[in-house]
DNA sequence: ATCGGTTCTTAACTTAGATTAATGGCGGCC
DNA sequence: GGCCGCCATTAATCTAAGTTAAGAACCGAT
């Protein structure tokens, strides 16, 4: 019994993988090979056109997912959160994305071969699998949506709003808010925005007593306001399954 | 023998699908229901917010997948080419996108329930399906990575590129360019811009020596200059795989 | 306590792309 | 043939967001 074996079950219970799986299943999932990481700030977990073969699951802590330009820019496509699964292109072939830690983070690692593997013994949970990676490309499209044909306040906005409901699907929100470690330059890598731009934006935001960002934490002044505002319904991120 | 069980194995030669299936696995494909239908221009194959439950592969035609927003504007995420898969949120769950015919349309038609419980007697078919997403999900991530960090002129190439590769790779493009029936409407639905600023990109691109898009049909002047100028690098659309 | 780095904040100015408006081409249809 | 609707094209103007610049607040390290 290692410590990857006693978190990993506990982490599941409230991970993209709660629903569909009954204890068999998860047993199997437990075999797979996954261990318990830890990686420091900054670190960086796979780059952009290496030959990757992991996926992860999110114990704890922040980290993003980017594309990295040629002139040094980066385009964030996603701030994976607690529970839910990573795995750019592990399915074969190299990493179009980078991974990143933006805090000191905790991820379970299984080799891909191996959980790709364990599919083929288990419908139910490529059937999860299959769920999972909807609800990704769910949150991809809306992104694109976003930086495509909305605002720089609404997308602002909408990116916050989305960010508190995954985190309260995780259990890691609080009553009026959630805690933020992302910089205005991350929030800006995410927008398409400068950062000088996304902190007008969040003035704008808390001047109209929709929000306040501030000491790395958010606070939803009338969420209810900012939902109709931004065009925020959260359908999106429901898991197939999920009431 | 339906017209389908016809045409369906032809298709599979230039699809999606055409590596890494050996012929019991083909046969078993066949077997999944497929039929071929013809849709009209303009016609809305499957509408946000349905319940859907329909895989297609493309046979021949042009249509688009795209969000719509409350205000009646669009994002077009993708122009889905001869021989891809089609499948929203197929996979369980309200599907958050539209699909559109925009020129007459045949596609192969299958119940996602009859895909996904085929999926299970079939780990190498389950395999290739994962390979398939997975460059869904980098050609969306290539489109997000536009909006969000390239210039208005470098997006424009970028999309007729990236084009012009799925269409050789389809077999449907011609040497010097290919057939493209997209208005600028389209392409700016598409590219996060105004039909007006997409002409004056378009004018731009054929000033530089670069390409044409005149009568429909896309033409490259200078492609290894395009290449190079937009940053385009077609490793993302090679499946996983291919050589 | 002080220094240097990172992040936040604000103001002044510039620019890429949106908006508005007008014209011409082209194909379908009565 | 003439009308109508869609699409392409261009010019003039406006505005959202970028750029440059410069402090202030905060933090950890010496």
């Amino acid at each position: 019994m290692t410590f990857a074996s006693h978190a990993f079950p506990r982490v599941l219970e409230t991970s993209i993988f709660r629903i569909g799986l009954d204890d068999s299943d998860k047993a199997h999932l437990g075999s797979l090979g996954f261990i318990l990481r830890r990686y420091p700030p900054h670190a960086v977990i796979s780059r952009q056109g290496d030959g990757e073969d992991r996926i992860f699951v999110i114990h704890s802590g922040w980290s993003c997912i980017s594309t990295d330009l040629a002139d040094g820019e980066r385009q964030i496509l996603d701030f994976p959160q607690k529970g839910e699964f990573v795995a750019s292109r592990a399915f074969e072939g190299e990493a179009p994305e980078s991974f990143t830690a933006q805090t000191e983070l905790m991820v379970f690692e299984a080799p891909a071969k191996a959980f790709v593997a364990g599919l083929a013994h288990s419908p139910s949970l490529a059937g999860v699998l299959l769920g999972a990676v909807a609800r990704q490309r769910a949150i991809l499209v809306q992104h694109l949506t976003n930086l495509g044909r909305r605002s720089a306040l609404i997308r602002t906005a909408h990116l916050l709003l989305e960010l508190g409901v995954r985190l309260e699907k995780a259990n890691a929100a609080k009553k009026y808010g959630f805690e933020c470690p992302l910089t205005q330059y991350d929030l800006a890598d995410a927008l398409g925005l400068t950062a000088i731009h996304v902190n007008r934006m969040l003035r704008e935001l808390r001047e109209r007593g929709y929000l306040e960002f501030r000491h790395g934490s958010v606070h939803f002044l009338n969420r209810e306001g900012l939902e109709h505002f931004a065009e925020f319904d959260a359908g999106y991120l429901r898991l197939p399954g999920e009431t």
